[in-house]
DNA sequence: CTCATTCATGCAACCGATTGCATTTTGCTT
DNA sequence: AAGCAAAATGCAATCGGTTGCATGAATGAG
């Protein structure tokens, strides 16, 4: 392994000091156009790449910024995270990513090593049994910024980044409503979750509106196994629903499945509402009405507010919470 | 913002020297019991955390890995990066995750961030439009070890970790041809791709074998779109297949959805096997015959496979290749 | 032609942990 | 009590870039 080229390296060869060197290279105004030239010119033909630990060391940032989410295995994440990329590389930082698989042990874990590894900011999305914001404690100490998104709890020191997830519930039961179905259920993910217990909500909202009922609520993890044990539940109910909300459309796709092996029609028998517009929407028969959840935009506005935040005026922060649009689409799991 | 709580200050406030502390700190058999627990015990009390850019700095490597992914919004790949980040959180490492979204171009560009940063080494699964590893180039040059893992491509510095895709194929098209299927169809990505191009390789082998014609293959790049396509192509076709092989599971459920759409049964008129077992596989109706793929295995033995060449000696790295076991499964899509 | 500015560059002290080698301390042995 | 090896600790240089302040050079005004 030869050794590094070093600003040293460089200014040997240019008969120039080192501090020169350093500021030619970073742009810095004092140095005149044609030493930064030669300077550049130099570094670009010796391989020279500045040593990101010995300018964090001395800068005392590191320039990356932290992002934990729950997982990393779904479609809405990815694109969250295609969006906070971009902007990050935009704006020169790198990114460290983590997953706290739902468990706030491992949160825990992974605020830990964030902290010890000295992230400029971090961007969270709460794991589903996540109780309160204690764990980010040295953060706050720090002044180092927090921003959740999506999962959310609420806290005078964190930015969050939301939908209004009462209203989409409220959207979604309305929708179902305007089909003319009478007997609603909804199958929901932990109530620690401000976005599940805030569907839940807009979705009794409107049903109390209506003057419906509203007592066929199931909590889970809405994952596959959820889906299908809702259908089971359904099955053996006395009086089945003729509206369905599913606070998650790949839940609601293992649910459709099994109701129609069960011999309900869809939409006929019961009308489905999914959530988040995953590509799996698309696949499923019929085609899942959904509520499109702007995933690419929650991350680019989630970084672009970190950014902002570390390189500006900390008051800017007058918003503590960021509400996006979101959008019911109508397929064909809820209208003939 | 506070101070940060450095070696030194341990070391003065417990009258030893700063290299005491840190050889302390790192468990240095040279320290005595007795010291190491006053160090550590003090270290706890005042909140020290260590810099890792100085150590860094210091030691000349950065224990951080870097992972490059065609796309993080795949089911297979989540479950290869849990993997990757288990064992690589066991032996002390850090991740650095980017995504390539299947173009050269930005994967380049991850490779250049990755080589500024100073990994220690790097785990990557090729874009669909690579061509060769040249941008590689670097990381030979200074022996920083690279690991090729389901994407690959042939190169004498690196290791490929893989499944017998030609097997896969393979395995695939003898599956239909015993359900007793005789024309047969594949759909299949960018043949730039080794894993595309073997699984059509393994495919058209069988039917070689088994005398049938191979003259229904369609390239593409196993997108929604795609799988509509093939429906279409297929609907128009004066001989339709009666055995379908798509060598991706989403792609293989939009294209049963269209197939069905059109009127075709599916598993009796057509057949369809897909590949990965992508959670969608069991959500789409029928259920989706496809070869499951270890991820969380390949991505343990990838992370594995690079820290013990970073520990060790590179000599043990006497296997280039290494082949993991695929399974196929069969589902309601392909019998009846 | 002189003196005051502005502009460009250099000096040197950091940032905090690591480590080869030197030195001290401890624990035994005789 | 002296001698000595082993165990424990300290010294000081080093990693490479940054930045406040000082210095030297060039430019312009009077």
């Amino acid at each position: 392994m030869e050794k590094e080229v070093t600003i040293y390296d460089i200014a040997r060869l240019l008969k120039l000091s080192p501090a020169t060197v350093s500021r030619a290279l970073k742009d810095h105004p004092a140095i005149s156009a044609g030493t930064k030239r030669l300077i550049t010119a130099a570094a670009e033909e010796m391989g020279y790449r500045s040593n990101t630990f010995a300018s964090n060391l001395r800068r005392q940032r590191s320039n990356t910024i932290g992002v934990i989410v729950p997982r990393l295995d779904s479609a809405f994440m990815s694109t969250v995270l295609a969006g906070m990329e971009k902007i990050v590389n935009e704006g020169n930082y790198n990114l460290i990513i983590s997953q706290s698989l739902e468990s706030v042990r491992k949160e825990k874990a992974n605020v830990k090593t964030m902290f010890d590894s000295r992230i400029d900011g971090l961007l969270v999305s709460l794991s589903s049994d996540t109780d309160d914001l204690s764990h980010f404690q040295p953060f706050f100490q720090k002044e180092i910024p927090v921003i959740l998104f999506d999962r959310v709890l609420p806290h005078p020191n964190c930015t969050s980044i939301v939908i209004d997830n009462v209203r989409a519930g409220y959207d979604a039961a309305v929708h179902l409503v305007r089909q003319g179905r009478k007997r609603m259920m909804h199958v929901s993910g932990s109530q620690k979750r401000n976005v599940y217990e805030e569907r839940l909500r807009g979705f009794r909202q409107a049903l109390a509106e209506h003057g419906l009922a509203d007592d066929l609520v199931l909590v889970g993890n809405l994952t596959r196994q959820d889906g299908l044990d809702a259908a089971r539940y359904i099955r053996q109910l006395p009086q089945p629903p003729d509206g369905l909300f599913v606070a998650s459309d790949f839940c609601a796709a293992s649910c459709i499945g099994a109701l129609k092996e069960a011999g309900f029609a869809i939409p006929n028998d019961i009308a489905v509402v999914g959530f988040n517009d995953d590509p799996v929407a698309q696949v499923v028969e019929p085609r899942l009405t959904t509520i499109r959840y702007p995933g690419q935009e929650m991350g680019e506005i989630a970084a672009q507010s970190l950014i902002s935040h570390l390189s500006g005026q900390p008051p800017v922060t007058a918003a503590n919470t960021i509400v996006l649009n979101h959008e019911l689409i109508v397929r064909g799991s809820s209208t003939p």
